[in-house]
DNA sequence: AATCAAAATGGGAACGTTACCATTGTAAAA
DNA sequence: TTTTACAATGGTAACGTTCCCATTTTGATT
């Protein structure tokens, strides 16, 4: 049985007959700087106690604490979740762990969380936000800590934000509709404000539906007592010409089914498309048509970004912040689908 | 502007006009020690310095990383989500923060986090395990590093399992079942072996169902070519009597789901209640009823056990290891509601 | 054979903190 | 008073690592 405290580099120079510091080489990046002999030993040594570098000490003495950092405005929203997979991929990739802060939409503990954060002395930052903290993230700027934004903007902050290619999955799905035949489209979102991201679906809608000459309207709550209504009173005012809903994110999509449902309104016949790609999407009949948002991507961005901020310097400041989503077309936008039940 | 180097200890001493050891009780748990006059300025110079204690550096002397690290199987999956959202609020209501890895099911990868959460010096470790590191589990535990299990056993490890009272589950969707007035039960579950969890249910489910004279059935895919069938002949085997799917966790739930659009069978007619609450269940038309597992608890539950194991043996070896879940009536066992449509 | 450069290795200091022990001051007990 | 105890403070040595610089060894070049 190894004795129950853990192996320290010191240990295993002994063993390995050598000094800490060849040792200590042999684990960071000069390993090749070691002739093979002594590398041979001292793997042998490493292996016979078990040795795990401990990155708390490799931490203190400048050598980085190898952590990222991230805070979740909600850790139970699939997007949310599908963005801190993404993240914790490419952090891994690049050798780094992640410790994931959840705030639970409270900005009290933003703050506490940010704080937090910043004492396990994480190297970078990645920020999906709930509210404003502005003065804290420009606090955290200020001390030299790399920082990346997802999907939203706070206030003032010069963070890059890195997110879905809002005006190219506006364009998409507007493209896929028109291409499936409809003629008119009902947009749906939660309330602009606060969110950078919907203002901008919301404008490139307006801007691009009149352009591609759709008829247009537009509904900026979930709320059941004012969608269904909504989408009744549109599909009636439209009868002569085929419509489309569009969804700009999850929740709106989640909102629509339930009105579809409860207005016994065929998918497909009047068309649905979301952003966001949710897994039960492909269970509900016909299929609900999404643009996925390529999570991965962005997070792999925003890891990508963090580092090179980091390291000195490398030179690519050429990360890219704006993601195209992925066309998932499924029955919902299948106007007159080829197994589509022919009314007599 | 503050300086772009953190400060530290020493900095905080002496513009406090004290010593390192008075500034490191201030912020450890022998603040009560110094008189009230020297905290005003700790804290007072503290505060201009913008002071966060390192927790590397504090880590290292002993003092304890306050790190507790977490392996999730699929955080992709929204039960495990649930779980490092409760495992992560009871963290931090003890002053813990919680690292995550998920190993996407990869046994791999879950050897190469388990040694790099070791390498932070975490002070316990929550395991939602995808495969079955036997091995590596041991040889953690013998390190003396305090682990708890959730939901599901690994091997012959000797380590608490913490999760769903199953056999109190399987009771209560039962007894609800009957007294909505089924008597005849459908139980779905993916295959039974290698997860203790859906064991435990099976087994009660067999014995339990037998002792209240319920009519059963047992389906132990999810595939829709074998799902599909199995449901219709179950319907029409027992035509006479009012029939109910109960569904073991929440991908069964999904799939049934989807058998019952696909086979149109209205929800409520047969009845259908899953374990595992999602955020669709009230969603789809008349609502699934569920069994939602009390995550918070259950993480709250795993976090106490660890630190009381870190912590010099406080008494309380007492933490609940099977927690009671909540039913969530909904139409989908309302066998003739009170909206029902009427057969003319 | 002598010189030099480069490769390979080792020794110590530092990182920011806490633990331990020593010192000082102060009020209660003798 | 003098002792005694205890509260309040300070100094120093770790913790396990990496970094910097010194030393030794090697091998190529004069």
């Amino acid at each position: 049985m190894p004795p129950t405290t853990r192996a320290t580099l010191i240990e295993v120079a002994n063993v390995a007959n050598t000094s800490k510091t060849s040792v200590s080489r042999y684990f960071g990046p000069e390993r090749h700087k070691l002739s093979p002999a002594l590398q041979t030993r001292i793997k042998q040594a490493a292996d016979a106690l078990h040795y795990q570098p401990n990155l708390m000490a490799r931490g203190l003495k400048g050598g980085g604490s190898r952590l990222l950092g991230m805070l979740v405005a909600d850790i139970r929203n699939p997007f949310s979740v599908a963005i801190v997979h993404g993240v914790e991929v490419a952090a891994r990739k690049h050798g780094y762990a992640l410790i994931v802060c959840n705030t639970d939409n409270d900005p009290d503990l933003e703050q506490r969380h940010l704080a937090s954060l910043a004492a396990y002395q994480v190297e970078g930052l990645v920020v999906n936000a709930a509210g404003q903290p502005q003065q804290l993230l420009q606090t955290i700027m200020r001390s030299g800590l790399p920082l990346v934004l997802i999907d939203r903007e706070v206030g003032e902050i010069s963070a890059p934000v890195i997110g879905l290619d809002n005006a190219l999955a506006i364009d998409m799905a507007l493209n896929h509709l028109s291409h499936q035949g409809y003629r008119c489209v009902l947009y749906v979102s939660e309330a602009p404000e606060q969110a950078s991201a919907r203002q901008e679906r919301l404008q490139r809608f307006q801007q691009q539906s009149a352009s591609l000459g759709l008829d247009s309207a537009i509904l900026t709550s979930l709320e059941e007592q004012e969608a269904i209504p909504a989408l009744r009173d549109f599909i009636q005012k439209n009868q002569e010409v085929p419509c489309a809903v569009l969804c700009a994110n999850g929740n709106a999509t989640l909102a629509m089914t339930r009105c579809f449902q409860h207005l016994e309104v065929a998918m497909g016949e009047v068309g649905l498309i979301g952003i966001d790609e949710l897994d039960w999407c492909e269970l509900v009949p016909p299929g609900i048509t999404t643009l996925a948002q390529p999570t991965d991507a962005i997070g792999s961005a925003a890891v990508t970004y963090l580092l090179h901020q980091t390291l000195p310097s490398k030179a690519a400041k050429e990360v890219q912040h704006h993601h195209p989503p992925v066309l998932i077309p499924r029955g919902s936008t299948q106007l007159i689908g080829p197994s589509a039940h022919l009314s007599p």
